[in-house]
DNA sequence: CAACATTTGGCAACCGGTTGACAAAAGGCG
DNA sequence: CGCCTTTTGTCAACCGGTTGCCAAATGTTG
């Protein structure tokens, strides 16, 4: 029963041991380091290994006599299953790949925790990885992940619609911030901010309003952007895109001229980094915000409030969206995939310093 | 030599696809989306699978000529390893984790690019995960990840020096930010930076000095306030540890009353995060920095020059600590553990806004 | 208590690579 | 050309789980 040929599989440990004694010495030292396996667990209780598969991963397939006998042996021997050989029949591990554009940017630090804790509240492990806003980047390193994880969650992805399709079909995939024909996704309904953010803004007096896009592949850029058009549009008040730039602070200091030249009262940004950028260098600049000009971002990022004024922004809930866009795709994943609609994500306007009545003296 | 029990491994793929004909269909579904195998390529290229599985995986074992052949025939058929299948026998992954304690904090950034940079380059994966500041939870997270990774990488590790030797008997380990006896660690050389900076404040008149440090497991905390107590007792001026945090803007913050009841005209704070909460909440009090207090902070991470004023901050090499620690690694993992040690590491001091001369109305 | 239905456990094949041992083939040399 | 060394390829066992199939054990019922 004992396979005879342990060996094997530690010789890369050994390897990492700074080169020593002669031979003898290694026999000892591997007795303590083998893993158990179910073979020792079969061994210990007296069954036979495929009965003690079934006890750990097929509940009620097995007596409740011999399930006891098995999980007592098993917690003995301090059993740890090894993944790769439960992977290599089944192709499942227990694992998700969340693919974002970028890890410095706060909107999603928020998605990666809520991920991360719906993930781990169904026993799965997070693999986390960044695109640094490149489609061909994220492209490699999805099908890097599509091998090693049972489905991969794109966060904002950069790449086309198409591809994520292609994607899809070696993975199941789930979509966060972007809508693609038959593929799950998860959108927050903007328009709720939307409307309620362009209300504020013509109540404040604002008639003249722009904004600043982010990268062109971005899917809810042009959302946002469409949504800001129509609220307007409904409220009889002029926009116009000025600028489009990286979803950065840097992004968002870029777009400082074109927005001045564009004599707007009020400004959309993308998101609150730009925003942050925008208004750091207009304010360099000598301009005052709010009392020259208003800005507004998207998401409410952690730290949004820390400038000086605090940002006013449309707060997007992050956290639910990492969270959901997990749980989506363990339903899908164990079968129960629900084709009720995923909880309702709603955005909402945050008003903080950053917006203000239009100024007369302009 | 074509297996017969297919069905096997596409048994997950087909449940994802919605509910729809009988059994007839599942065959011809799954034909396209079989993996090939090393053993497809030996039959296309008329040889043994061991030979195949030699000529992609150990150079010059094979004569030019079936290596060409095999090549030609795996590029053929799109050929792609399977990870488990490899790493069930021989326990390598070409897989690296990462181990941080918070995502959120932008020190990490660089360390995780720099890491993600370094992985690329030998063609390794790199996991990333985070502790959220908990020595339990990072525990947690190494072991789960020490099923799966060829080693791992802590940076800024909140264990206990035991615990990380208890890990690395299991894993290599890498410690950045952090000494532990016999692990192989990575930290830079701070008392370059501090000893700049400390001659810094005394050159503009600062006599009184303070510290706030990071979390008491925090070993790089301990070993700064040290480094600071060196160099201001060797310039005689007078220096206290006046508080302690979590290594967050919040975490600064909360150390304003402590700083202002000190008397302190110049204090250091164990990270730019905090500093820039301290400097914040200190402002909002009326404090003007620099003019009644200079604060410095750690790190020099992005966005500590957008604060106003912009930061003083130790510059840490980020992104070679990252990096290097990810090349030990793998030299280790290579056998090519070149004693040699690794390219020293040096903080330096950058003056920006927040230090200036000692008031005189003090 | 016999006949039948249902659990429960064991056997063996399999996932897809890796590798030690060995034999066949090729090359070198006197 | 024969003998010996080196190279190259094959065989078969193995990593550690999973699962279809079947037989034994157990339970149910008339």
């Amino acid at each position: 029963m004992a396979r005879d040929d342990e060996s094997f599989k530690e010789a890369t440990l050994s390897d990492a041991i700074p080169a020593g004694d002669g031979a003898p010495t290694t026999h000892s030292q591997r007795s303590h380091k083998a893993a158990p396996t179910i073979y020792d667990i079969a061994e210990l209780a007296g069954v036979n290994p495929s009965t003690v598969s079934r006890a750990l991963s097929k509940p009620g397939r097995v007596s409740v006599k011999t399930q006891k006998r098995i999980e007592d042996a098993a917690a003995e021997l301090n059993y740890r299953v090894n993944v790769f050989a439960r992977a290599l029949p089944t192709g499942r591990t227990n694992t998700l790949g969340l693919i974002v554009s970028d890890i410095t940017n706060p909107a999603f630090f928020d998605i990666i925790r809520g991920a991360e804790e719906a993930a781990a509240e169904r026993d799965y492990t997070l693999m986390l990885a960044e695109s640094t806003e490149s489609a061909e980047r994220e492209l490699t390193v999805a099908q890097r992940m599509a091998a090693t994880v049972d489905g991969i969650i794109l966060a904002s992805p950069r790449l086309g619609d198409e591809q994520i399709r292609q994607l899809a079909t070696n993975k199941p995939v789930v979509v966060v911030n972007r809508q693609v024909d038959s593929i799950t996704s998860l959108v927050a309904d903007i328009d709720a901010g939307v409307t309620d953010a362009v209300r504020h803004l013509a109540a404040l007096g604002h008639t003249k309003l722009a904004y600043v896009g982010g990268p062109e592949q971005s899917w809810m850029s042009s959302r946002r952007w469409e949504s800001i058009q129509a609220r307007c549009a409904w409220s009889s008040l002029e926009v116009s895109l000025v600028a489009a730039g990286m979803p950065t602070v840097d992004g968002g200091s870029k777009a400082a001229t074109a927005v001045r030249a564009d004599g707007a009262t009020a400004v959309f940004c993308y998101n609150d980094l730009m925003a942050i950028g925008l208004m750091r260098e207009l304010q360099l600049a000598g301009i005052r915000v709010p009392d020259d000009l208003s800005i507004l971002g998207f998401d409410n990022i952690f730290g949004s409030d820390f400038t000086t004024p605090p940002l006013s922004t449309i707060k997007s809930p992050l956290r639910e969206s990492g969270g959901g866009a997990v749980r989506r795709m363990l339903d899908e994943l164990d079968g129960s995939a629900s084709s009720t609609m995923s909880p309702v994500l709603r955005t909402e306007l945050v008003v903080r310093g950053s917006t203000g009545r239009v100024s007369q003296e302009k």
